[in-house]
RNA sequence: GCCCGAGUGGUGGAAUUGGUAGACACGAAGGACUUAAAAUCCUUUGGCCAUUGCGGCCGUGCCGGUUCGAGUCCGGCCUCGGGUACCA
């Protein structure tokens, strides 16, 4: 009997829960330590082996930081609300929170397995109303917040109301959607309601009428991150720009502090530039223009103000609003008729043309500032309303899009920049724009001469100095749309009187999710919410009716994990006081532009308005890349392309005796085999096909003086012999019948083993479940029962074997290369899984599951267990002294495991708990001295295992709440050390000298060697680079 | 197009600061034990040449450079993966 990790991991699991072995709690006396895994959706398909790889990442270092002294928080919950349930509610008619529940259960089910470490009781669900409560909560503090750019922070509306009071809208600077100019006695004479429409422009949740992706497949509207390339994320259903009143949150105010905090948190750079792309920032400045013959100005956004004389025309935003009256009489209809046309486009559409050039010229000119030029004014869809001001100061000649649209519609170009020793070429003859941001104005009056980054300076300062312009930063991040036309989701906490929305008291909250007849938009085109009876406040003002969408639930959940049942407060102050942060968050790189980002907001807002202590949620974070599937295929052959091959394999390279060509054609005829010198065609078909070629086929022959021989794809199957013979006879004169009609062959399914001669010619790649396939060779017993359409098929197998061919792919159903957790458990046990996933490589790097190898690592479980125990299942650790080379293997392994923790190298600690077993069992050791802190070391990894030991050597207590072993230098010290010996960088041969040997003596030794004689032989020795304790390398 | 990241045996990967390339495992081949199987153990396993012993040559995507010495640093290119896309 071996190691019986089934009853072991099962025993532990339950005493580990009985126990409340993973309970937390608030304990000054420690430090703390809080690890935390990226909240999983409970999808319905349930695990495979590639979710619960950054858990296990975690768990490890989750157990080790307790191990070493830490209070760990180390909590999981589960982001409820979503897509998939509601679809399924759609289409069952089941509550979504039923599913939800039931496919919560599958998932727990499958993480108590893994056995870690989570305290259950600090669970948190985003569906759950004593946690909504708070998303609601923060919702309300968002309306009644606005931005202070004095500040930098946001601060109650009410200190927004006083500054308008005593000074009017000039005594802000705020971040805003509009920011008109009123006096404060305009602001006191305001009416209420327009005083709320203007603090609407102001606050950090907002109601607004916008441009929106809408997608009409799922019935809402969808937040940029979830739209990817025209196409939402979740289902990949078209997404369309359609204006709606919705709620958004002011994010954008947030741009420069989520920018800037980057630089302080320990992220991937990938993650930090992705996030940096999305915000966006650029730097640059506003230029009013002047129109001609028209009262309004047009103001532009230029990263390059210093190419302002190099502006030929101008573009707006087909929806800039001052289009409508600039544009000439003449003109207005081609106009009319370019915007028309760019509405009617799908985003999808546009996306896809965008290497299109098009635009309409308006009919009327801007004035240049600066020297009066008349430059024509164009709209195209290549310039955004959304980003800037939506209309562009066009410099073709240093900017690529400008460039490529002057020559389309043949407007002029200015070269107003040089790169350094350039020589001057007309810009009819060039190329390409010149867009680099280094040389030396030209053509630019008063900036003749300055260098790009000074002329952007002196244009601005000139600009300000006329009133005309300023510098100007610009953000692409735009504000988080928050309305979903949804039912599964948190109900806004507001309601609405005479079309004002006001926000529920506190005491009212939770505003729970009412029970609705469908989960279907009403048939005014309502959301779902409009269905509930009663939906509204007690005094008869109607509810909002939109629900908030995922992001919303998942931005502030770390922070209720601090305190999570607590009833009066999101998080007591004394919670987070002591947690503070996320020492490490673990979890997928595809959040870095969504929940990464909203999160990051959610917690600068609850920092500035008191709530935590620390401004930035998340400090250091780990990436675990993906695992992809490998899938494994089996190969149908196509009857009549193997028997073409067979045929060409004996008849190419004048195999009999002639020459002939493949693929012959004449006119519009095709015909597989043609040898000129025997003037002899062939074709080979199925029966049914030549029956009906077989006559025009002869007469085509007869007219051209050729022979021909038409073969049955069955003759070259089945007598191929035959067939040959029939060629050979005809290369040779004789006469053989053109066809021979033979009744069909019933077809039967063939599969080809992979390494059969000529298999990639002739079969096509069919995906086979991986569970029937064992190292790669198909159990062909189970393939047949696996699909029984194909039970009559005939294998072509090599060395007996069906041999399956495999591709790196993305795990899926469709592609039956799924792995599944459980089965790898039941077979292998739960430790053995921990351990190999964290072998198969860099936990950062994706990688390709291969069930093989998981054998190693339960060989290696077996292993170590032999250590302790005997065949006959008897513990045999002795308490004898360990002695030099047994503490010299022990510490090394300390070491290692230990700093490769601290570095998430789990792939090399793994290698190095292998190195030090395979090197104790061949020492034979057993002492106790040497393995009781192996124990110890491994339980982050493989616990049930090392609980199992720690009590079979008698302990009492859990190996969870033991020190984590320390190494000592002083078992680790050697006293020789194994130089490799190089001649000119090539190493020849080893040689062991003292440790503390000095250079000289080192060099006297290595060059009196015979060895080295024979390499320095005749051509003497030039150098000798000797660096102590690591090489020594000669140079002849 | 732009911005990141990665290319090492049949496979996953190791080499932490420029210092013995291929640790550890899988797979494969051969052998031991066994009535047999499983399990376990032993040997070989980057390629080529030599194999009578010594050995020798090549080799980390490609080309070039720096260096006594490059998988690692620099320049150029190729391929793959991720992000993003008229963002002015």
């Amino acid at each position: 009997m071996d190691y019986n990790f089934a009853a072991v991991e099962k025993k532990w699991q339950e005493y580990w829960r009985n126990n409340t072995i993973y309970k937390v709690s608030i304990d000054q006396n420690k430090p703390k330590y809080y690890v935390l895994d990226m909240f999983p959706y409970p999808s319905g398909a349930g695990l495979h082996v590639g979710h619960p790889l950054g858990y296990i990442a975690s768990d490890i270092f989750a157990r080790f930081k307790r191990l070493k002294g830490f209070n760990v928080l180390h909590p999981m919950g589960y982001d409820a609300y979503g897509l998939p349930a509601e679809q399924y509610a759609i289409q069952t008619g089941t509550h979504p929170a039923i599913t939800t529940e039931k496919n919560i259960s599958r998932y727990r089910e499958q993480l108590d397995k893994i056995g870690f470490s989570y305290d259950w009781d600090r669970e948190v669900r985003t569906s759950d109303p004593d946690y909504y409560k708070w998303t609601q909560w923060t919702f309300i503090q968002l309306f009644n917040s606005w931005y202070n750019r004095k500040t930098d922070k946001a601060e109650p509306i009410t200190s927004l109301v006083k500054a308008f009071e005593q000074g009017g809208s000039n005594a802000v600077e705020a971040a805003c959607s509009e920011h008109p100019a009123f006096t404060a006695e305009n602001w006191k004479a305001m009416s209420e309601v327009v005083q709320q429409q203007n603090l609407m422009h102001y606050r950090l949740a907002y109601l607004a009428d916008t441009i929106v992706n809408w997608c009409p497949a799922l019935g809402t509207v969808l937040a940029n991150d979830e739209v990817s390339e025209g196409l939402s994320v979740r289902g990949g259903h078209p997404v369309e720009r359609k204006s709606m009143r919705q709620w958004l949150l002011r994010i954008t105010a947030y741009s420069d502090r989520l920018l800037k905090g980057l630089e302080t948190l320990d992220w991937s750079d990938s993650i930090k530039d992705i996030q940096r792309n999305w915000i966006g920032k650029s730097v640059g400045g506003s230029i009013a223009f002047e129109v001609e013959n028209h009262a309004g100005l047009i103001e532009v956004f230029t990263t390059r103000p210093d190419t302002i004389f190099g502006a030929t025309f101008m573009v707006l935003a087909p929806e800039h609003e001052l289009v409508k009256t600039i544009t000439t009489a003449e003109q207005q209809a081609a106009v009319s008729a370019y915007i028309q046309r760019t509405k009617n486009r799908s985003e999808r559409e546009r996306m896809t043309e965008v290497k299109k050039i098009s635009g309409q010229f308006t009919g009327a000119y801007a004035l240049n500032p600066f020297n009066n030029a008349r430059i024509p004014i164009w709209i195209a869809d290549y310039v955004l309303m959304g980003y800037g001001t939506g209309a562009i100061m066009a410099v073709p000649a240093h900017d690529s899009r400008d460039f490529a649209f002057a020559r389309h519609f043949e407007l002029p170009i200015i070269q107003v920049v040089t790169s350094q020793g350039e020589t001057l070429i007309d810009t009819k003859n060039w190329e390409e724009s010149y867009d680099a941001k280094e040389g030396v104005l030209v053509n630019s009056d008063f900036l003749n001469g300055k260098t790009v980054q000074d002329a952007i300076l002196s244009l601005i300062a000139a600009a300000e100095q006329r009133g005309i312009g300023s510098s100007r930063v610009n953000y692409r991040l735009r504000d988080a749309i928050f309305s979903r036309q949804r039912y599964w989701g948190e109900p806004f906490p507001v309601y609405y009187k005479d079309g004002m929305p006001y926000m529920l008291q506190e005491d009212q909250l939770p505003l729970e999710l009412p029970a609705v007849d469908a989960y279907l938009p009403t048939e005014n085109g309502e959301p779902p919410l409009a269905r509930a009876t009663d939906w509204q406040t007690k005094e008869g003002f109607p509810l909002e009716t939109n629900t908030m969408p995922g992001f919303a639930g998942s931005s502030g959940y770390y922070l209720r994990y601090m305190d999570p049942n607590n009833k009066e407060a999101y998080f007591s102050k004394e919670a987070n006081a002591y947690w503070q942060e996320v020492d490490l968050y673990m979890g997928g790189a595809e959040h870095a532009t969504g929940h990464l980002i909203y999160a990051r907001f959610w917690n600068m807002f609850l920092f500035d308005i008191g709530l935590t202590v620390k401004d930035e949620p998340f400090r250091k974070m780990i990436n675990q890349g993906m695992i992809q599937g490998r899938s494994s295929l089996v190969y149908r052959v196509n009857p009549e392309k193997m028997a073409e091959y067979h045929l060409w394999e004996k008849l190419k390279n004048k195999g009999m005796g002639v020459e002939f060509i493949r693929d012959f054609k004449d006119g519009h005829r095709k015909f597989d085999f043609f040898s000129p010198e025997a003037k002899l065609i062939i074709e080979v078909r199925r029966v049914k096909s030549l029956e009906k070629l077989a006559h025009p086929y002869t007469e085509y022959a007869q007219k051209k003086g050729y022979r021909m021989l038409l073969i049955p794809v069955r003759d070259m199957l089945l007598e191929k012999e035959v067939v040959f013979e029939k060629v050979a006879a005809l290369i040779a004169g004789k006469k053989v019948p053109e066809f021979e009609d033979k009744p069909a062959l019933k077809i039967v399914p063939v599969f080809a083993s992979k390494n059969i001669d000529g298999r990639a010619f002739f079969s096509d790649p069919i995906h086979v479940d991986i569970s029937i396939v064992q190292n790669d060779i198909l159990d062909i017993e189970a393939f047949k029962k696996w699909q029984p359409h194909w039970s009559d098929a005939v294998f072509l197998l090599e060395d007996d074997k069906y041999v399956c061919g495999w591709e790196v792919e993305k795990m899926s159903k469709s592609k039956y290369n799924v792995q599944n957790p459980d089965e790898l458990i039941e077979r292998y046990g739960a430790d053995t899984l921990r351990l190999y996933e964290m072998f198969l490589g860099p936990l950062e790097q994706s990688k390709p599951w291969d069930t093989q190898g998981i054998e190693g690592v339960f060989r290696f479980i077996r292993k170590f267990w032999r250590l302790f125990f005997d065949d006959n299942q008897q513990l045999k650790v002795s308490d004898d002294e360990p002695n030099k080379a047994e503490l010299k293997i022990l510490h090394k392994t300390i070491r290692k495991v230990e700093e490769d923790i601290e570095r998430f190298s789990f792939n090399t600690a793994v290698s190095a708990f292998m190195i030090c077993t395979n090197e104790l069992a061949e020492l034979k050791c057993n002492k106790t001295a040497i393995l009781e802190p192996l124990v110890l070391l491994i339980s982050p990894y493989a616990p049930h295992l090392a609980e199992e030991l720690w009590h079979a050597l008698g302990h009492q207590d859990s190996v969870v709440k033991q020190d984590f072993p320390i190494w000592d230098e002083t078992f680790l010290v050697e006293n020789t050390f194994t130089y490799p010996v190089s001649f000119n960088g090539k190493k020849r041969f080893d040689l062991e000298l003292p440790i503390d040997m000095p250079v000289k003596e080192i060099e006297k030794q290595v060059l009196g060697l015979e060895e080295s004689a024979k390499w320095i032989s005749d051509k003497g020795v030039k150098k000798v680079i000797i660096v102590p304790n690591r090489i020594i390398n000669i140079v002849v």
